[in-house]
DNA sequence: CCTCCACAATCAAAACTCTCATAGGTAAGA
DNA sequence: TCTTACCTATGAGAGTTTTGATTGTGGAGG
């Protein structure tokens, strides 16, 4: 498993990629955007550890290029403790997944993990699970040759239940991430974009849909592969 | 978010429960340290506060216990003065943060955002009992290949019994844990659930069985293994 | 060994809550 | 103006929880 880590505090980065190399892992550490970006590049990795304050180039910027030349290394996006808005930014860069400093080592490791063996699998620009093809660019959800195009919330929603096939996403979750963190939004509205994506499912088909726990959330049902 | 509050002191404690509240936690206050294990081996909370000074099991020992049984609840430990070799143990034992009495609230408060904002997607986190398999996220009661859902109070009564295979749970526990510590159910509302659950373990084939204690509460009946 | 009683288990209906799906309304852009 | 995307309201329906009545059972005392 090979690691990338982008981060500009020496003492954090040094101490991280120690620590994952006491793990088995083959790290990279580099110190600014620019570098990063080269490194990530190279599509040789298994993982990016990126920071969002970044010399030279920020986080988001090396996470949008990285998408934009069809790299999809997964990212886990460091993110500075009160920037919340920042999580938001980031996932729509590109990043998969994001932590807030300071952090728990060892939940920083769990989030690799997770990562590392995720099965919904950035191709280029587009996420898939199942026979689902989530084209990134236009917005744009494929089983086989049929194919719509998604309104910004159902495109928003349906990628936080593509990211992690199978895990369960609380609507609170959903809210914050498609909505904002400190939206008025309601549960009701979730359940009308849920509702209008398996009504997308059944038209095209496919054999992915989506599940209901009760006063949780929802997940996606991808048949065993 | 759900928070424990483990401390003897009961003025603090019942302070720090009602402040908790107004910032919209949902609290459960104990003041021992067998309860706070007890309450805290659910899984169910957010964050734990814990202080290290309690009667029947120390703090140090709560959070080892905890940590063993892979209850990975962020705790912020309470130290009763500013002892250096406390922080330590504290950290040692697994707590995530920790704080010197007598301490601001305000910090107390941005102590644990900071723990909660941490938190991770709870993916994979099950209880295991003979064949039975729990799984927290989605609710589902599992037996080999079969599988059921359970409702809210079904999950939390059996939740309560699968902590401790074999312990005999007192109804009035039950009562307290799943319907709140002050409130009006009567016995006979575990009584229904218990038979909820029976029906669904003799559906699943399981080798796990509920037992009954006349006048006192139920079991897991584990085969020995 | 039998009887009785208190407690436990079960059942079914009522009360309640949450989810789903649709329709109507609003705002922004073509 | 027309279209598109989004939000809100609503009611039907499904699922959950409570309640009260009825039936079953273990064990103490006769």
């Amino acid at each position: 498993m090979r690691v990338l880590i982008v981060e500009d505090e020496r003492r954090l980065a040094e101490a991280l990629g120690q620590i994952m190399a006491e793990q088995r892992y083959q790290t990279d550490v580099v110190y600014d955007g620019a570098d990063g970006l080269d490194y990530a590049l190279t599509g040789q990795y298994d993982v990016i550890v990126l920071d969002v304050m970044l010399p030279k180039l920020d986080g988001f910027e090396v996470a949008s290029r990285l998408r934009h030349a069809h790299v999809s290394t997964p990212i886990l996006m460091l993110t500075a403790r009160d920037e919340m808005p920042d999580k938001i930014a980031g996932l729509d860069h590109g990043a998969d997944d994001y932590m807030t400093k300071p952090f728990d080592i060892g939940e920083l490791l769990a989030r690799v993990r997770a990562l590392t063996r995720r099965q919904g699998e950035v191709i280029g620009e587009q996420l898939v699970a199942g026979d689902l093809i989530l084209e990134l660019s236009t917005r744009c959800l494929r089983r086989g040759d049929k194919s719509v195009r998604l309104g910004f919330k159902e495109f928003d929603v349906l990628r936080q239940l593509m990211v992690h096939p199978r895990a369960v996403v609380p609507k609170e979750d959903i809210i914050a991430r498609v909505w904002g963190l400190d939206s008025e939004a309601e549960d009701n509205n979730v359940e009308v974009y849920i509702s209008f994506l398996r009504k997308k499912l059944t038209f095209l088909e496919s054999n992915v849909s989506i599940g209901t726990v009760r006063k949780v959330g929802y997940y996606l049902e991808v048949p065993a592969s």
